[in-house]
DNA sequence: AGCACGCCGACT
DNA sequence: GTCGGCGTGCTC
């Protein structure tokens, strides 16, 4: 990035006032065009300043990122800065080489990356220009007498185990960069670790974010913090960052850190963007979790920016999982990470007992097998709550006419509609891809048969079963559909806690961040499906996700218990499983990703091209591949480079869009990232004149 | 991505 | 005669 720190007044214009200065002021702004755009000004604003410029016939804000010493066009050329946006502090050095490093790595503009990080109301125009503005929202929030934080009672720290006890000093100790991985099992005491090494660095006088990866499911989480920090910091110390705040709030937030009022920020994977001029710790609980991966926009992986900042900033990163990544997991092994185990459950007395049962063989009732009922009305009778766990919402994934073999489809898509039972009288079919919505048919569209049958189970048809199967049982579901409305989710978690709930059907939605008290069980539903997903990573998410749902039975009481149906008892996973075996796991996954050369001993990016006819799709894709053997020069690297064919995506119709994706790969990092420089600046081109949607990502999740 | 321009069809 | 459909071209 040319950030040029000369200040170079330059000569006056004839048509400006005699001896006015004008500068040059590099602009990043958030349009789809490459490149940083070039504005006169006769305010040498900062680097890192915000400014108001016209562009085409808009006004934006844009952020100052140089001032050069040569304008990229003529300077008639140039345009007037409208105005300097002095209302917050320029965002630091360290935030805009962050910025500037995720565009270079995900190969992006520059101003798609900053822009879309900032509150909404630092980079909207209407705050400051035209007859609602009020001079910028922070001046209006300053006006407003400062928000009064919820009294919150403090905590003392509890004592710490031995293994916790040296973790955190370790950590805490710190004085310069390492990346440190905290393995522990849940209910280790992780947290505690974290907030020791944090006080640590808090009575340094530094600034300490916390990631974590969805905050609603943590309010527990929030309150023991706020309660421990404000015996160290005050009330105030603590801010909070993440998707489901106002603008408002989110602005508050991130003025507060930016000008070091809070001095902890419990953040979401978006805060990995807070501004922190005092920055001393970063931490990322359970960095496994894919919610650290944006999904749209620009594909960036927090915990992965958490760590490149921390190495800039040259502060300590932790990582804490009870199943890392094997991308962590390998850093570690090879000593480029620091780890520390915490082996012992704090709480509860042993782990639960995970027991396989083989279903090849057996009759099963509505996908129960005669032991988890049985386990199920055992837990019953113990007055103990038991967990379903299976990831299928709705009632039954498809709808089938058993005389003629039709079974329901989307029309805009390459997928089955979901049966889903209506809360009032009428049941749908539902797409999980595109929303399409449609009534459940009386009989066959194809031959009008009346037989029409749903096909296994969803968690709607496996409540129903169970509230037939134990009449006595108070039940409930949670999943995306029972949770739809706001606060729901929450009065659901209440009631399971309070013991209103004996039976709790639940996908994923339940794996995370909740601690029943009294949960004696858990049966898993289906997991096989998780383990045949076509992914390479498919194995390793379910071992993570079965150890957290595991982590769910007794936390509290010795003697849980998790029971996984299965027709493929023997694969690696489950007997780790039934071991709590990460180690063994880990090595596995580690060698066999090895053996085949994929990540963490490989690079990936993924080009995903989306078209009203895969046929396009597919061409923009091959023409793509071609591009480096067609220029040889342009790409010195393409020998280090393995281009795959282009591909159909599994769902190929989405909302009648066709999808296809052509896998790129590398051992070489390095030469990955010039390869892709020198690619993603040709594809605009190539995707102008086919006319098509494409998107590329590195270090692609799900492939 | 916006947004304006432009060149064709259906309305007051 | 104009309103408005969305193709195409530009933005420091």
């Amino acid at each position: 990035m040319p950030v040029s720190s000369q200040d170079i007044p330059i000569p006056a214009a004839p048509s400006a006032g005699p001896g006015a200065p004008v500068f040059w002021l590099r602009v990043a702004l958030d349009v789809p065009l490459h490149g940083l755009f070039d504005y006169r000004s006769d305010v040498k604003a900062a680097v890192g300043a915000r400014v108001i410029v016209p562009f085409g016939t808009r006004q934006l804000v844009g952020v100052v990122v140089g001032h050069p010493a040569t304008p990229a066009l003529e300077p008639e050329q140039l345009r007037d800065v409208v105005m300097v946006l002095d209302d917050t502090d320029p965002l630091p050095e360290d935030w805009l080489r962050l910025a500037s490093f995720a565009a270079r790595y995900y190969q992006r503009p520059l101003g798609e990356v900053i822009l879309p990080a900032l509150p909404a109301g630092l980079r909207k125009v209407s705050a400051y220009l035209g007859k609602r503005a009020a001079g910028g929202p922070v001046r209006r929030m300053d006006r407003r007498a400062a928000s009064k934080s919820a009294a919150v009672p403090a905590d003392q720290p509890p004592r710490l185990n031995a293994e916790q006890a040296d973790a955190a000093a370790a950590i805490g100790a710190l004085q310069e960069h390492r990346t440190v991985l905290l393995h522990g099992v849940t209910g280790s005491g992780k947290t505690e670790v974290y907030l020791h090494a944090a006080q640590q660095v808090l009575a340094r006088g530094r600034q300490v974010l916390f990631m974590v990866p969805e905050i609603n499911l943590t309010p527990q989480f929030e309150l023991s913090l706020r309660a421990r920090l404000s015996a160290v910091a005050g009330p105030r110390a603590l801010a909070v960052m993440h998707s489901g705040l106002s603008d408002g709030e989110r602005l508050q937030a991130w003025i507060g850190v930016q000008r070091g009022e809070a001095r902890v920020l419990l953040g979401t994977r978006l805060s990995v963007f807070a501004p922190m001029p005092e920055l001393g710790l970063i931490v990322v609980d359970e960095e496994h979790d894919v919610s650290y991966k944006q999904q749209d926009g620009l594909r960036y992986s927090a915990r992965d920016l958490a760590v490149w900042r921390g190495r800039d900033r040259n502060i300590p990163v932790v990582l804490g999982s009870a199943t890392p990544s094997l991308e962590t997991w390998n850093h570690a092994e090879r000593g480029h990470y620091l780890r520390f185990t915490l082996g012992k459950r704090a709480k509860a007395a042993e782990p639960p007992a995970v027991r396989l049962v083989d279903t090849r063989r057996l009759a099963l009732q509505q996908g129960f097998s005669p032991q988890l009922l049985e386990a199920m009305e055992s837990r019953l009778q113990l007055g103990q709550q038991s967990l379903v766990f299976l990831n299928r919402r709705g009632y039954a994934p498809v709808l089938n006419c058993g005389s003629c073999g039709w079974v329901s489809q989307c029309p805009r898509c390459t997928a089955y509609t979901v049966m889903h039972r209506g809360g009032g009288r009428f049941n749908s079919l539902q797409c999980h891809h595109c929303g399409y919505q449609a009534r459940v048919p009386r009989a066959c569209p194809d031959c009008g048969d009346q037989d029409l049958k749903p096909m296994g189970r969803g968690t709607q048809r496996v409540e129903e079963y169970l509230a037939e199967r134990f009449p006595q049982a108070r039940i409930a579901r949670i999943d995306a559909d029972s949770t739809r409305l706001k606060g729901s989710a929450a009065a659901l978690f209440a009631k399971v806690h309070a013991g209103e709930v004996d039976i709790l059907v639940g996908t994923q939605m339940v794996a995370k961040g909740h601690d029943f008290a009294n949960l004696g069980l858990v049966g898993v539903l289906n997991a096989d499906a998780m383990l045949f997903a076509q992914d390479f990573r498919a194995p390793e998410r379910l071992f993570a996700q079965l150890m957290q749902v595991a982590g769910r039975a007794g936390r509290h009481e010795a003697g849980g218990e998790v029971i996984i149906q299965t027709d493929y008892p023997d694969q690696p996973v489950y007997q780790a499983l039934v071991r709590h075996d990460y180690h063994g796991f880990a090595r596995y996954g580690l060698a066999e990703r090895e053996a085949v050369g994929l990540p963490p001993f490989a690079h990936q990016a993924l080009l995903t091209a989306e078209a009203r006819e895969l046929r396009m799709s597919l061409e923009f894709l091959a023409r793509a591949r071609d591009l480096p053997a067609a220029d040889r020069e342009a790409y010195p690297e393409a020998d280090a480079i393995t281009l795959y064919d282009p591909v159909p995506l599994r769902v190929v119709r989405v909302a009648n869009i066709e999808r296809a994706q052509l896998l790129v790969e590398s051992r070489n990092r390095p030469a990955l990232q010039r390869f892709l420089a020198q690619w993603a600046a040709a594809l605009p081109d190539l995707a102008r004149e086919l006319r098509i949607r494409y998107n590329l990502e590195v270090d692609p999740l799900e492939i």
